[in-house]
DNA sequence: GCTGATCACATTGTGTACAATGCAAGGGCT
DNA sequence: AGCCCTTGCATTGTACACAATGTGATCAGC
């Protein structure tokens, strides 16, 4: 499909990435990156070859970048078929986002209780730089950086298991966001975030669990999860896999 | 020594989520399996040569299957380091208990609501399957039942993303399990899988949900946290690597 | 005798070639 | 003309070879 990609060309291997970091580190999170920032829609077919070569890097790496997407759920592998970016119907999202609500409800609970001040200034530091952000108007990247919000106050939390998982469920929300938002003007408020911030700072835990649920409402409203996708999800899945089916793009008011 | 592996050769494992497509699903599942039965102790260190050996694939598809267990909490992956089974501490075991009672209770609630007759006849036949398992005094294949029954009842409740939430939890709780429980005389008790099943087909949510968490209770108290491994994870680690119990070798009893 | 570095080995990380599978187009048959 | 089968191409699955890194032992120096 779009061979805008192709600008990387096969700059040497090393490219970007410090040597810190493994090579599979750095495509995994370009890959991320480009499907919550809707470079990369749902449906699009992610060939281990393209990717490879756009890269610099071998196969391998790819497939590896690939099994770590597919486990998080942002990217659909289809055995001897190749990899596609996922496109969670309504139905798939309305569960996750059920599940998110729970899970963050047990880390603001957590949080009030194992948060420490270094912890806590992080946090309000994530805010800012989340609303710099939004300020410049970098949509994909504001996304990403509410998403690590949450992650930072799941750190806070204590609870390894549980940061795990919201790290999966951010990357679906991330990508729900991007197929179904409504309207771009307001996101993750940040004075929602802030007003979390506040309550877990003071140990208040009933006011810190309301106002993250009233922030996950806040969240849900935006979504057109009832709009004209309602009919199926299988239909969005499958829509995307048929050949011919060029693009009935799931839903986006947006644009 | 321990040739008993042939190559192997599409041989479909029992009730297991093999999906026999492709090889390294097989070794996935057979490595799981020792882990959770314990023929693969905490600590043990997973050569990627040798177990191709044994399996009679290469370290490609050894080095999926270890990607795949060390994504469910299994298997540690140390970069440059190699694999080794994971002993989670006495911490690391109780925040995984929290998350899985607090998974378990929401999936009792939307069984209730969601679950068909043929999915609660399913859920009869598998505590079924486990009590046999028991009366054969097969431990390790208790385990595995044990955490499958409770998918089975992930499943009834419709969740994708909680049934995957679980199956991570289950994978690391039978590593609990292995590794603390004090007394194997009394397992998931099949009376008490049985009593939820009951209230869940009566829609009783409130029985149900309380039966399920005196369930998670009664697990919880097999377990012997607060001994030993108190202080600290890495000593569980190295205990289990020095002692003579060198049963390295997969010695699967399968004849 | 003990500490330190250097070298050799073993194991993992990565790239590449080959094999298997799925998809699509073209031609023959009904 | 339409349908089915065959054939060719493209892409993924697997195995192997080489490179990089960590580990352990031996030996020199203090």
């Amino acid at each position: 499909m779009n061979e805008q990609l192709q600008p990387l060309k096969k700059q040497t291997r090393e490219g970007k990435s410090t040597r810190s970091g493994t090579q599979d580190d750095v495509v995994y999170a370009h890959i991320f990156d480009a499907i919550l920032e809707q470079r990369l829609a749902p449906g699009t077919k992610l060939s281990e070859e393209a990717l490879g070569e756009i890269f610099g890097v071998s196969r391998t790496i790819i497939r590896r970048a690939l099994s770590r997407l597919a486990h998080e759920g942002v990217v659909l592998l289809r055995p001897n078929r190749g990899a596609v970016v996922a496109s969670p119907g309504a139905e798939e999202a309305r569960q996750i986002f059920y599940v998110r609500r729970m899970i963050e409800r047990a880390i603001t609970e957590l949080a009030c209780k194992n948060a420490k001040p270094e912890q806590i200034a992080a946090l309000r530091q994530m805010v800012i730089d989340e609303r710099d952000c939004f300020a410049r108007g970098d949509r994909g990247m504001g996304i990403r950086l509410s998403g690590e919000f949450h992650l930072k106050l799941a750190e806070a939390a204590g609870n390894l298991t549980l940061l795990g998982f919201l790290r999966s469920l951010i990357s679906q929300t991330s990508l729900i966001i991007a197929l179904y938002e409504s309207n771009s003007r307001t996101h993750c408020s940040d004075a929602e975030h802030d007003q979390v911030i506040d309550a877990i700072e003071a140990g208040n835990v009933e006011v810190a669990v309301d106002l993250m649920m009233r922030h996950m409402d806040s969240v849900d409203a935006k979504l057109n999860l009832d709009g004209e996708t309602a009919s199926d999800d299988l239909h969005a899945v499958f829509s995307h896999l048929l050949p011919s089916a060029k693009k009935k793009v799931v839903s986006r008011g947006s644009v």
